[in-house]
DNA sequence: CGACATATTGATATCCATCAAACCGGGTGG
DNA sequence: CCACCCGGTTTGATGGATATCAATATGTCG
């Protein structure tokens, strides 16, 4: 379970692997960040919830994604398995330590850093100014991009996590695939209703960025 | 107009000082992200635009404040002046060449980031879930903590701004701040709609963060 | 003072949430 | 193997919060 891990720079960090079972906690909310965590496989959302039970959930995280990175000794965010998922596990301190003398691992911190809040940035704007079937397209096709292998898109999350992901109701999300379903862009495939098949990107992407 | 400052290190940087006219563009999304930019004076909109006009503005920016570090080489917001604002430049490339050598100005770096990523976290749950009355209520509060003096909020933008900070209309924000200052949760001094005074800030916060 | 930008207020429309019911697949146990 | 249940999804009917459209008011600047 343990294993030293070169950062391609020279220096090593150790580093563990645990696995969450579908549905578990990894981290909560204000909890001290200890860790650093990296996505082997599996897929692990990070949420906020209002004290009446909204949830909006800020990010999904794929095979190879890091998450948990925090300013504070606090997490904001907290984090769960979507399905069985396996991490690596990185402590927070010893991290730090070796990017006080490698410019290498501070520099891949920051880029991690930054690539989260490009996420972010292009997030609010959906939240803020899209239709549901803008966000529902736009949804389908960062997935696409994330994690279609030979033309078939699993989907690992189901109606209820899309739909606080994208601000919406998991009716709304329902309704906004079976039209896309209706209108020949996408297809399910196998007997859940998360294999999902692509057929008209160009179409997908002109629903999400209107021209 | 250029000077060097120490950087609390013993490192220093040559800058420079700025100044835009009101609702002029300080940098423009997908331009080379050639300098970070720190606001001396004034407020600062940073906003995401969609082919039809739609906007939202991710954050503002006031006296403190740091923008415009990015990790590619280009700007992924466009940036605007909503005030006459004077800021500080700085040379990225100067910046990084710094970082290299100085542990303290790279965690600033990523400590400034990261401050970043939290806000947009915030904000996603704003956006995503929160009633039009909530996100006018934590607007208020937000804009109170930065930059009330002596009690008085002397906003620097229009409704217009904020609306699309909130992912609303200017109506509803409008409508929004008429009923707390029905309510007598505050109140408009001077002759201008911007200068509010927060009376009761424990009401304003139920309506934020509902119990 | 007059013209223009910004804000408020009102009337109506629309999109999406809510409430409700049916559907479907998968697992369990008889 | 089938009956049943259960979580997740789809589909339908209705309501409500906010957008839209429109008019008025207020403030700013020449």
């Amino acid at each position: 379970m343990f294993t030293r891990v070169s950062m391609m720079s020279g220096s090593s960090v150790s580093l563990s692997e645990f696995t969450y079972k579908k549905g578990s906690e990894i981290f909560r909310e204000n909890e001290p960040a200890d860790c650093v965590y990296q996505v082997r496989t599996g897929a692990v959302r990070r949420y906020k919830l209002l004290s009446d039970g909204r949830r909006q959930i800020g990010a999904f995280h794929l095979p190879g994604d890091v998450f948990g990175l925090e300013n504070s000794t606090l997490h904001r965010l907290t984090a769960e398995a979507v399905t069985e998922t396996t991490v690596r596990k990185i402590s927070r301190q010893t991290l730090e330590d070796v990017a006080e003398t490698d410019a290498v691992v501070f520099r891949n911190l920051l880029t991690t850093t930054t690539s989260n809040l490009c996420h972010a940035e292009d997030h609010m704007l959906l939240l803020g100014r899209k239709s549901s079937m803008e966000r529902v397209a736009a949804f389908l096709l960062e997935m696409d991009n994330r994690l279609t292998k030979a033309g078939i898109m699993s989907l690992p999350m189901g109606r209820r996590d899309i739909a606080d992901y994208l601000g919406l109701t998991l009716e709304t999300v329902s309704r906004a695939v079976s039209q896309l379903h209706g209108e020949g862009i996408l297809n399910f495939v196998g007997n859940t209703q998360r294999e999902i098949v692509i057929l008209d990107r160009r179409r997908l992407a002109s629903i999400d960025m209107p021209s």
